[in-house]
RNA sequence: GGUACCUUGCCCGAGUGGUUAGGGACCGGUCUGCAAAACCGGGGACAGCGGUUCGAAUCUGCUAGGUACCUCCA
């Protein structure tokens, strides 16, 4: 397959290490807050990355960790942990704010049908390591101590490597530009980044370590957790595009520093959920929490939005595109979903002809060419819609379809809309299964309906399709019968 | 200011130098007790101005508008 890889700026026919195994590492969520869509997006793109490689054969250990140390706050004069002190003011354990985010997270992400990762490393967890990975850099020579914390050389490291090679930064307008941040006393150079802090008094988050009380820097995790999990070296690497630089810039320095080569070899980026044009974020505080989508509570929306509906919205553009929140959007996506999940209950009900009448021929192998080419799924999406077209007309007895067509065609169907892309549907288009004898009841009503219609006593028929409407089913005459969904 | 990227029909959203993306909405038709769904058909597009080319939405230059990153961020 191809994979756009962003150290290159080009697309790249994916060869793994060492086939057949895989080795996938993405950044996963800082856990102090509900998820917002913003981070279904690269849950999304890497299932449905992780999801294809492991149908190409591949076997693939994924690791997604959980951020729960060491990013700072913005306007916290000391650099405060985020999550300390969402804890001071919340008076709980930082542990137990880790905690209750992280179970909300899962949740979330069980909702849509994201698969979960092989590993789900936390930050605190491997302080340990961490720290080992600091003093590699500093034997190495690209670190030094500065009052109890340590900071990487970027100046250092910028003569041996290449540094901004992934963001395509140069070092000398970052020295141009961050020169007029102050509060940089211990660095040498504004561009330097902590790998280990000093606690300061108030801060509740903190191990011992060589150099002082403190907590691992806001890059280091990654590089020592992909490290510890995947190798020196392993295949791919994504994360949002607004990871790119520092913290992926920063993550390649210190791995090259500490282990004199490159660990990664395809860096992969998913593109931006804006709202109204702007990127949906923390900081603009114009986002909306996946919960919020589900339940419908936000002024922004028009009504409660299924986690399906969310999933198939975001497959609909491209991973690599921008794509713009509305709530109109979303219910061209919820409508566009319902056809496919409806087309697909019908497909199994499909009595196979002779011949087919239908061409259904070349639809796996152009979902397949779809796919490899990047994860395009709104192409596969739109073959999917042209089979669909297929279905519904033998549906409608407009058309035939033969045994062996029927079956490729559910095979890929099955394959690609519920095995690749991750769409949770049900067979009898809504409804779980293992609730036989309520589906039986509800058949009863409507086969006494249909027996209604055929003495044209239209109160009765009426009165049965008013009322499961009332409850919530939608009832809907066929040819000669009815289909129902909730 | 620096760097990267984007601008497609009413809306969302793909795209290869020459042939229909797809979805939603809309209009017409078929089917139907009614309704819903489905099927068939339909219109319309490539920000603007130049250039390369037999031919460009697709390559190139400029202009306009917009976004992201440069600070925690998916």
């Amino acid at each position: 397959m191809q994979i756009y890889n962003t150290l290159t700026r080009s697309k790249q026919e994916f060869i793994p290490l060492n086939a057949p195994h895989v080795g996938l590492y993405v950044c996963g969520p800082t856990v102090y807050g509900d998820a917002h869509l913003g981070h279904a997006r690269p849950a999304i793109t890497f299932d449905l990355l992780y999801r294809y490689l492991t149908h190409l054969g591949y076997k693939v250990r994924y690791v997604r960790n959980i951020t729960d140390v060491g990013h700072l706050e913005h306007d916290a004069d000391e650099g405060e942990d985020k999550i300390a002190k969402k804890a001071r003011l919340e008076q709980l354990e930082p542990m137990e704010v880790v905690q209750y985010y992280t179970n909300r997270y899962q949740h979330d992400m069980e909702a849509l049908n994201v698969l979960p990762p092989s590993i789900e490393p936390h930050a605190s967890g491997h302080i340990i390591e961490q720290i080992a990975f600091v003093q590699k850099i500093l034997d190495a020579g690209y670190a030094y101590v500065s009052e109890g914390s340590v900071y990487f050389d970027v100046e250092k490291y910028a003569k041996d490597y290449h540094y901004g090679k992934l963001s395509g930064r140069n070092i000398d307008e970052l020295y141009a530009e961050t020169r007029e941040l102050d509060g940089q006393q211990e660095k040498r150079h504004s561009y330097d980044f902590a790998l280990w802090k000093k606690a300061s008094p108030e801060h509740i988050m903190h191990w011992p370590s060589p150099w002082s009380e403190g907590f691992p820097g806001w890059h280091l995790e990654c590089s020592t957790m992909s490290t510890k999990y995947l190798g020196e070296q392993f295949d791919i690497h994504g994360g949002g595009m607004d990871l790119m630089f520092p913290h992926h810039e920063a993550e390649i320095a210190q791995s090259c520093a500490a282990l004199g080569h490159d660990t990664v070899r395809y860096w992969m980026h998913n593109n931006m959920i804006t709202i109204a044009g702007k990127k949906m974020g923390k900081s603009y505080g114009n986002f909306i929490t996946l919960e919020q989508f589900f339940t419908g509570k936000h002024p922004l929306l028009t009504k409660p939005f299924s986690p399906m509906t969310i999933r198939f919205f975001i497959l609909m553009a491209h991973y690599r595109s921008t794509v713009d929140f509305s709530s109109e959007a979303l219910e061209a996506a919820e409508k566009g979903l319902e056809r496919l999940t409806e087309t697909y209950a019908r497909l199994q009900k499909l009595i196979p002809a002779k011949d087919s009448t239908v061409d259904v021929h070349g639809l796996r192998e152009r979902c397949e060419e779809a796919m490899a080419d990047d994860l395009n799924s709104p192409i596969v999406i739109s073959h999917l819609f042209d089979s669909a077209r297929a279905v519904n007309t033998v549906f409608d007895g407009k058309g035939t379809i033969s045994q062996e067509d029927l079956e490729e065609l559910k095979a890929v169907w099955q394959l690609f809309v519920v095995g690749i892309l991750g769409l949770r549907i049900s067979d009898t288009g809504g409804v779980e299964s293992g609730l036989d004898a309520y589906k039986g009841a509800v058949d009863m009503l409507l086969e006494m309906r249909l027996e209604a219609k055929r003495l044209k006593d239209w109160t009765t028929s009426d009165r049965i399709r008013n009322r499961l409407t009332e409850l919530g089913f939608t009832v809907k005459d066929t040819k000669d019968g009815f289909e129902w969904s909730l």
